[in-house]
DNA sequence: GTCAACTATCTTGATATCGAGATATACTTT
DNA sequence: AAAGTATATCTCGATATCAAGATAGTTGAC
């Protein structure tokens, strides 16, 4: 099946035939498929009265284990947004009564934030919705298909999630 | 290599071994990969006074070719943003001489988008620059791997190319 | 031809994000 | 132990985005 960058692609071949454009065969698709998905998982979200950003700091904070609780600087690195932001998502998700903010026993210059047990509860009833949605998108492919897939992308995110930035 | 979507694959077996949560493998990746690339293209456009979004409007405008015009509907298919934020990014690249709004003569409902001749510049200075940083990222595979991944990414974005919406 | 349904674009208000800098605390070197 | 450097988080202002609805023009059935 043709998609968006197939069209994209040969539109470059045409315009600038002088350059070698096959990079975007890989990541325009990269960005573009997770442009859709966040448009799936907006949707499907809102069902349940979640943002996806919510889902993003409760669902990190839930798969840390009991407390569950994290310090704001891993849930920029998990969820890589600015510290600002992240600032900012705390007050909201504190405001809902979701989470908590804690001080660091061990660093007076840190934070802990908990889930609160309705947190908690939203986080896992958001869960198994996302995982539905995703095994329909991913039903094009073969179980062996996604495990080369998976792999041939964990190539690419690994320098990025290493090498700090 | 061992990424972040490893180790949170790991802790949601940890915490909810009920549930399967293989789909992460492949989206979680797409997703985190896709904000990587965000922040990447973030830096090398400010070198040259560009911000992504302006850098996919005003390519898209480019690979249409002469006369490097398109409808404000045809580049929402092509960005995958709202007709609202579309309708801004029009109204701040025409601010900047970049590009030029023109009365459909077919469609008196419609609008024609079209590059200017310093909008045709500052695409094609930025398309090399992107493609240099892009193919630094994808050395990680062979050429062959790279046919391999962009062809079962195609598998996934085409759906949402093809369905409406 | 007229009306209803549809389409293309724009307007508006709320909100989330970023980048840069501020503040407070911890660590390291001498 | 003082000074300088590094780290953790927060503050603030600017800006881009979205969703929903408004406006204007088109198309098809009759």
């Amino acid at each position: 099946m043709e998609d968006e960058v197939d069209r994209l692609v040969t539109a470059w071949r045409r315009e600038r035939p002088d350059l070698d454009v096959e990079p975007l065969e890989v990541l325009s698709r990269v960005s573009r498929l997770a442009r859709h998905l966040d448009r799936a998982r907006r949707l499907a979200f809102s069902e349940v009265g979640l943002e996806p950003w919510e889902f993003d700091v409760l669902t990190a904070l839930r798969r840390a284990g009991a407390p569950y609780q994290l310090s704001p600087g891993a849930l920029l690195t998990q969820t890589l947004v600015t510290s600002g932001t992240m600032t900012n998502r705390i007050d909201r998700l504190a405001k809902k009564d979701l989470v908590e903010r804690l001080p660091d026993p061990n660093d007076r210059r840190g934070v802990l934030v908990r889930l609160t047990p309705a947190g908690r509860d939203k986080a896992d009833a958001s869960l198994a919705g996302l995982l539905t949605q995703e095994r329909a998108i991913l039903a094009e492919l073969s179980r062996e298909q996604r495990r080369e897939l998976a792999g041939l992308l964990r190539r690419l995110t690994g320098p990025f999630d290493n090498i700090p930035g």
